[in-house]
DNA sequence: AGAATATATG
């Protein structure tokens, strides 16, 4: 029987009452017995009850008590209810250091850093010096708020309160360097230590691995090793972590076997990493396998677990399984609904996304513990919708996010960055440029390659060679996003002086650079440029073509006039022809009026299934335009019995900071009469431009490609003309 | 005291 705890009526169901009185409170037994019963506590309404309990004898206001349920209800996220516990405690209770230590520790642990500083502050005013224990805190909370120059000041009051060789406390600021990307400064430190705990190796690989530098990891894990230190299962975990981030899939699962061959204690930490790499890798059958390793080897016990667990199930389809693992959780925590959510957004169930993400606002109603939206959660949403084609939506939820007070990351603002460039949103675009400068994103390689993306879609390719020339350790796809804007916008020469300076600048093209270049070439007519390019693609880079590039061949021959070289590609490729590749030939029969032609491509197109609307409405326009009016009604029927429905095409301007988006014909049902002004201005400045006008329709206009925008000076208003 | 799961641009 525990020392001062009745339990009633098993040990598992602790209700319990305190039968002694509160003087034996300080009693160490009485504390020992009460830490035991503590580490049983595993739901919020166990706790509650042991508050409860305490209040009734007034023990929750004796520091050491207050310190344990402080701990306890931040355990089930009840932040607020531990904030109570500290607030009533009398004035004289305060001068307990572990009382202050609780709760500063309680809201770091659930991220609410800032809060955590001012409570240190505080306690600072009332004249305490910090320990060992609140020190770390403190470092944490510097380095998880990012500030340089705040973990610069940290790092000094540290210093200043002698724990320059404190082992805790330079571990601590090893690993805030590390979070600052800082691994020189880390690295520094480390050599400097005079002793060294296996914590602080595990933190320096850990750092190693944070920076997604498996190979520093692996360094220093083959460093401790011939020190002769014992790698422990901390130490493995993070090693497992650097590969893992780094996208060295088969290289993890390696090192998780050889783990288990040392006789390593496989940690839940490190199944966690496993079933994250199960879900990248789209290896359901994986995921499954380590499921009933979990269950057999006890790892459900641990939220993180499940969390991740609803990962590999649910990043490819079906997500039952997902759900059903969701649905067991007990304690469901914010990433328990982040992974929930992500699922469905990339098995592009974005309105399923959406469903979840409102449930979640409403969660906590059920006694379990509220969660409220975070940065990823809202960047789950917000990319599932941009990446279905719903970028009105997306952009939609982005405002409602910052009126939620929710601040954007990098992530966030590369995904609505992608939707701005997109649907031609350039003042939104610049709006996020500055707040990306704002909060010190400049550097940021995702949102600079958005920003280069999103300009040159935009058209502003002065604004976005200015991005792409300040930005720090431009990569391929900073390379691949000039190319293809300029390609884009019917800039050939330029993508094709782009694509010489990247490979002069010794970066290697992979496929999509080649869809860049070669959709390029066929936009701006560099027919010769174009079919050199192939060759290298195969014969140099090794790069063997998929239909996209096959698609961007027919392309760029039929343009050209070359239906011959076009249907021979067709005819000749290694594999199946899609969609595109036939709509492209189609495209060319139409300009050139090849019926010949147009009628096998078109048998062609009706017997693919194909679910691209854009093609069966392209052939019936064309059987249309040649009075054929019954094979035009047939294409439509076919499509229709296919299920398939067009979308209309839309077009978008931007006046004023607002998008207007609309469908041939519907303008002046916005009243925006005007609109059609400036087009008919815009066909005869093509015209006297010797842009090719296709078809000319009392109000519709259809251009051919090339896509060309043209800017009006007279109106503030940027038309882009799409066909 | 250290490890872990959720968002990522072409």
């Amino acid at each position: 029987m525990l020392n001062g705890f009745r339990f009633l009526p098993s040990p598992f169901q602790p209700i319990f009452l305190i039968t002694r009185s509160i003087s034996h409170v300080h009693d160490d037994r009485f504390l020992d017995s009460f830490d035991a019963f503590f580490q049983r506590c595993f739901t919020f309404q166990q706790a509650r009850q042991l508050h409860s309990q305490l209040v009734l004898t007034t023990a929750h206001r004796v520091p050491f008590l207050a310190a344990r349920l402080i701990a306890i209800y931040a355990r089930f996220g009840f932040l607020s209810d531990a904030r109570k516990v500290f607030d009533a405690i009398p004035t004289e209770g305060l001068h307990h250091l572990l009382l202050w230590n609780s709760i500063i520790r309680a809201n770091v642990s659930h991220g609410y850093h800032e809060d955590a500083l001012e409570l240190y502050a505080e306690m600072r005013k009332l004249g305490f010096l910090p320990d060992g224990f609140s020190l770390p805190l403190v470092i944490r909370a510097c380095s998880s708020l990012g500030g340089v120059d705040l973990c610069r000041i940290v790092h000094c009051h540290a210093l200043q309160m002698g724990f320059r060789d404190h082992l805790h406390v330079v571990n601590e600021l090893v690993g805030m360097y590390g979070k600052l990307g800082r691994m020189e400064d880390a690295r520094q430190l480390f050599d400097g230590m005079f002793v060294r705990s296996v914590v602080s190796w595990n933190t320096m690989v850990s750092a190693y691995a944070f920076n997604c530098d498996s190979l520093g990891a692996s360094r220093v894990f083959k460093q401790m090793e011939s020190k002769g230190l014992q790698p422990n299962s901390v130490t493995w975990t993070s090693l497992l972590s650097s590969h893992a981030r780094c996208g060295l899939y088969d290289e993890t699962l390696e090192f998780f076997k050889r783990m288990k061959t040392r006789g390593v204690e496989t940690s839940a930490e490190a199944v966690a990493v496993v079933l994250s790499v199960c879900a990248d890798m789209a290896e359901v059958e994986w995921g499954k396998e380590i499921h009933g390793f979990v269950v057999k080897g006890g790892y459900e016990d641990y939220l993180f677990v499940k969390n991740a667990l609803i990962g590999a199930y649910g990043k490819h389809q079906p997500m039952g399984d997902a759900h059903k693992v969701f649905l067991d959780i007990k304690n469901k925590n914010l990433v328990s609904w982040n992974a929930l959510i992500s699922s469905y957004a990339e098995s592009g169930l974005c309105e399923e996304a959406y469903a979840a993400f409102l449930q979640m606002e409403k969660s906590g109603s059920d006694g379990q513990s509220p969660v409220r939206p975070n940065v990823i959660s809202w960047s789950a949403v917000i990319s599932g919708f941009a990446g279905k084609g719903h970028g009105e939506k997306a952009l939609e939820l982005f405002r409602q996010m910052q009126l939620a007070k929710v601040t954007a990351n990098s992530v966030t603002i590369s995904s609505v960055l992608s939707v701005c460039a997109e649907v031609a949103a350039l003042n939104l675009g610049r709006e996020l440029h500055g707040f990306a400068v704002r909060n010190l994103m400049g550097d940021n390689i995702l949102v600079g390659n958005g920003l280069i993306n999103m300009y040159m879609k935009c058209g502003d390719f002065r604004e976005g060679h200015l991005v792409f020339d300040n930005i720090k350790g431009r990569d391929l796809i900073s390379w691949n996003s000039l190319i293809g804007g300029y390609g884009m916008h019917g800039l050939g020469e330029n993508a094709l002086r782009t694509f010489d300076e990247m490979i002069r600048a010794g970066m290697k093209p992979d496929n999509i650079t080649f869809v860049a270049i070669l959709s390029a070439c066929s936009h701006a007519g560099l027919v010769a440029a174009g079919g050199n390019l192939f060759d290298k693609m195969v014969r140099e880079f090794r790069i063997e073509p998929n239909v996209e590039h096959y698609a961007c061949m027919v392309d760029l021959l039929g343009r050209a006039g070359l239906l011959k070289k076009a249907t021979d590609i067709v005819q000749n490729m290694p594999i199946e022809p899609n969609e595109y590749v036939w709509g492209a030939l189609l495209n060319s029969c139409r300009m050139y009026r090849h019926t010949d032609i147009i009628e096998e491509t078109a048998s062609q197109i009706l017997t693919l299934n194909s679910k691209i609307t854009g093609s069966f409405m392209l052939l019936s326009n064309i059987y249309a335009a040649d009075g054929r009016w019954d094979d035009s009604a047939r294409v439509r029927v076919s499509a229709r019995t296919k299920g398939l429905k067009k979308i209309p095409g839309q077009s978008w301007i931007e006046v004023r900071k607002k998008v207007y988006t609309f469908s041939a014909g519907n303008l002046v049902h916005l009243g925006l009469e005007e609109v059609y002004t400036i087009l008919e201005e815009l066909a005869l400045h093509m015209v006297s431009e010797n842009y090719k006008i296709d078809s000319c329709y009392s109000q519709e206009f259809v251009y051919d490609e090339p896509k060309h925008f043209l800017q009006t000076e007279s109106r503030e208003a940027r038309c882009y003309v799409m066909p």
